[in-house]
RNA sequence: UCCGGUGUAGCUCAAUCGGCAGAGCGGGUGGCUGUUAACCACUAGGUUGUAGGUUCGAGUCCUACCACCGGAGCCA
């Protein structure tokens, strides 16, 4: 039996009889000649089906064959110049796994409502492909980049008994008899974790009920999250800068097919360099100022202010020390000047916006309470995040990082929704 | 939730002033040895989002509702 080979590494066999089990992605025959473009997962590549090589019932079979028909092939492999990406395959068997019905996804344009109802077929396309392999770039970089600095992976809840930042933001969920919420973040149990093993991060989906119906928004959405004991809020730039470079330079080396395939300007990523602008709030705005922009000193920015913002830069830029009436309880306040928060926001280039938010956290115990009695939260589920401040608190600080923006912005696509396998949003949950 | 837009064949879209519902792709049949989202010929395919209303006549105008798209707020 001829060995059995993946696409991807076709050239390797050039001259050699293989059979590639796959699908058929897109067919186009000429009198005796049937043009199959065969997909296995690892890429495409054409197979030539010669009319005279099979019998005449088995070749008009085959010229009928539905789009996405599982098949195996097998044949010579030839370096051919006609052929999309230089190899192609000369059919001498074809074995049908199974016969398609009519596939709905055919090569013309399509929109985007009808794609995402068929989001389980049209993750074979080509275009999801590159992006969902983008995507897994980007998440095996952040975790080699924590994994390699000495950071412990630590999984977060997804049930939680009460909010980060106020409730109406989160799924409500029954608890036997009690109410659990979805996690919006696993922040303050990373806070626990940093003070147990110095550096940990976490990975997995966090959950907002808001009603939002933009590019930038998923109700399921997935973030990293380092937190770090004994680190200021420098220091936390350092390594938010360092991530972010860490996975332009793994994306840059291993997806250049992937990228190109979605037509990226790959020298936009190419020119970002360390150190990344940092900026204040109060610099921000007299950006705004300046650009002639509506903007009321206090607020925070809106998502066409951070576009103004970031378009003055062709890296991403942090922005740091928003006043901290806009922040969350947990953020600790400038020791120099106290209506400011020690929080950093990393706005991606070429108008992505916010794809990190993080900051130093407060770590003197009154002060804490303080905070949460002012923002109106009750006290009583955050004994334990108050225990954090009774036993050996430490200045620390960490961020997290939007899996699906930050994929989305290296993409250069323009829909978040397209970033993750499948997208949950306001109007959404099917497939 | 608010503002704007769009709903016509399986898909992407036309249909002029309110006057015979169409095209391309996809499907089917036939032809062709080099196609890359092929081409040529023929062919099937419609409750024009739903419910009312105006009119001799509504895909087109009016009202309500539904769905989706784009944007805002909020955020990563």
């Amino acid at each position: 039996m001829a060995p059995r080979t993946t696409i991807a590494e076709i050239s390797r066999y050039d001259g050699q009889t293989v059979t590639l089990s796959g699908w058929l992605y897109n067919k186009t025959h000429k009198g005796k000649l049937i043009f199959m473009m065969l997909r296995d997962g690892t890429g495409f590549i054409q197979a030539v089906i010669f009319k005279d090589n099979f019998t005449e019932t088995f070749f008009e079979e085959l010229q009928r064959l539905p789009q996405e028909s599982s098949i195996k092939v097998t044949g010579q492999v030839r370096a051919d110049k006609r052929a999309r990406g230089g190899y192609e395959l000369q059919a001498s068997e074809v074995d049908v796994v199974q016969m398609a019905q009519e596939y709905p996804i055919s090569p013309k344009e399509h929109g985007i409502d009808f794609l995402m109802d068929q989001r389980h077929l049209w993750l074979r396309s080509s275009k999801p492909h590159a992006i969902l392999k983008v995507r897994h770039q980007v998440i095996a970089a952040c975790r080699e980049y924590f994994n390699n600095l000495g950071f412990l992976l630590l999984d977060a809840p997804i049930f939680t008994p009460a909010a980060c930042e106020g409730t109406t933001t989160l799924f409500e969920t029954d608890y036997f008899d009690d109410k659990a919420y979805l996690t919006q973040s696993g922040q303050l149990y990373m806070e626990a974790g940093a003070m147990a093993f110095g550096k940990v991060y976490c990975l997995g989906p966090t959950f907002r009920a808001e009603k939002s119906k933009t590019r930038r928004h998923l109700t399921e959405f997935w973030m990293i999250e380092p937190e770090v004991a004994y680190c200021d809020l420098d220091q936390d730039m350092d390594l938010a800068e360092g991530m972010i470079l860490h996975i332009l330079e793994q994306v840059l080396q291993k997806n250049r097919d992937e990228l190109e395939l979605l037509e990226r300007d790959i020298s936009k990523l190419e020119i970002i360099k360390r150190p990344f602008p940092r900026i204040t709030y109060d610099e921000a705005v007299q950006i705004l100022a300046k650009s002639g922009n509506e903007f009321v000193y206090g607020n925070d920015f809106g998502a066409p202010d951070e576009t103004v913002i970031s378009e003055k830069y062709t890296s991403p830029i942090m922005v740091t020390r928003y006043p901290a009436s806009v922040k969350a309880f947990y953020m600790k306040n400038d020791p120099d000047d106290p209506q400011k928060a020690l929080c950093v926001d990393m706005l991606a280039p070429e108008g992505y916006g916010e794809i990190i938010g993080g900051g130093q956290r407060e770590d003197d115990y009154d002060t804490l309470l303080q905070k949460i009695k002012s923002h109106g939260l009750p006290i009583e589920p955050f004994e334990w995040y108050l225990d954090l401040r009774r036993y050996g608190s430490v200045p620390h600080a960490g961020f997290g990082l939007g899996i699906e923006r930050t994929v989305a912005w290296i993409c250069g696509i323009k829909h978040v929704r397209e970033a993750i396998p499948f997208p949950r949003t306001m109007s959404r949950i099917y497939p």
